[in-house]
DNA sequence: ATCCCGAGGG
DNA sequence: CCCTCTGGAT
């Protein structure tokens, strides 16, 4: 069977054992939301990111009212995500860019995003793919990359060279799907540590079952 | 001890 | 390429 061919097998898969798996495990209301709350993902869990940003959405609703929000008030809201010194001033300044450079609005193509304070070319994926529908690559996070690893998709280690691999393997209609579906798996099943291999709808498919 | 939807800077 | 940031969960 080819790579392709397993690809779409285990999308299959999981599609039917995830059906309501969400884009995005970030909660957000609003194209400008899910780009801070993307920001603050930035190596922690999206449980702590979504204890914060209700609170600090609710202080400071607008890009307006962040950029001109007190820093250290700003650090004391998001304090449980970690590394928030640096994620203060990061969401102040893309907060700033936005109201100064792209009047107001969040940037709708890669390269603006990315000119964000704390965006890079993968955050700006996310945006662009969970709030405003556009698929310009592959989302790998951590959970896709894991498992993507697992299943032999891709050898490589480094996330952006597991994009190039997959895109080589995926039909530009499935890149969404499988960003989505082998997020829901990797954190529910294929978990970093003890993954659940007995309660695997694609353990068939998987060269590491048993073996992790 | 290790991991979590990493990014900036040296 | 390497280091640093940092709280919370397991």
């Amino acid at each position: 069977m080819s790579q392709e061919e397993r690809a779409i097998r285990i999308l299959d898969a999981l599609g039917e054992a995830y059906p309501d798996a969400p884009q995005t495990y970030l909660r957000f209301e609003n194209p400008f939301q899910l780009l801070i709350a993307t920001i603050l993902s930035a190596h922690t869990t999206d449980k702590s990111v979504n204890s914060v940003t209700p609170i600090l959405f609710e202080r400071f609703s607008t890009p307006k009212a962040l950029a001109d929000a007190p820093l250290d008030e700003i650090k004391e809201i998001i304090r449980p995500v970690g590394t928030f010194n640096r994620k203060a001033v990061y969401i102040k300044e893309t907060a700033r860019q936005i109201v100064e450079e792209f009047g107001g609005e969040v940037p709708d193509s890669i390269e603006r995003l990315a000119r964000l304070k704390g965006v890079s070319r993968k955050t700006a994926n996310v945006v662009l793919s969970s709030a405003l529908g556009i698929d310009e690559g592959i989302v790998v996070d951590t959970h896709v990359a894991r498992v993507t690893r697992r299943l032999g998709l891709s050898e490589s280690e480094k996330p952006a060279d597991i994009e190039r691999d997959l895109i080589e393997i995926l039909p530009r209609k499935r890149w969404r799907e499988y960003a989505r579906l082998l997020g829901a798996h990797g954190r529910q099943v294929c978990t970093a540590r003890k993954p659940r291999c007995d309660d695997c709808v694609i353990r068939h498919l998987c060269p590491s079952a048993g073996k992790v």
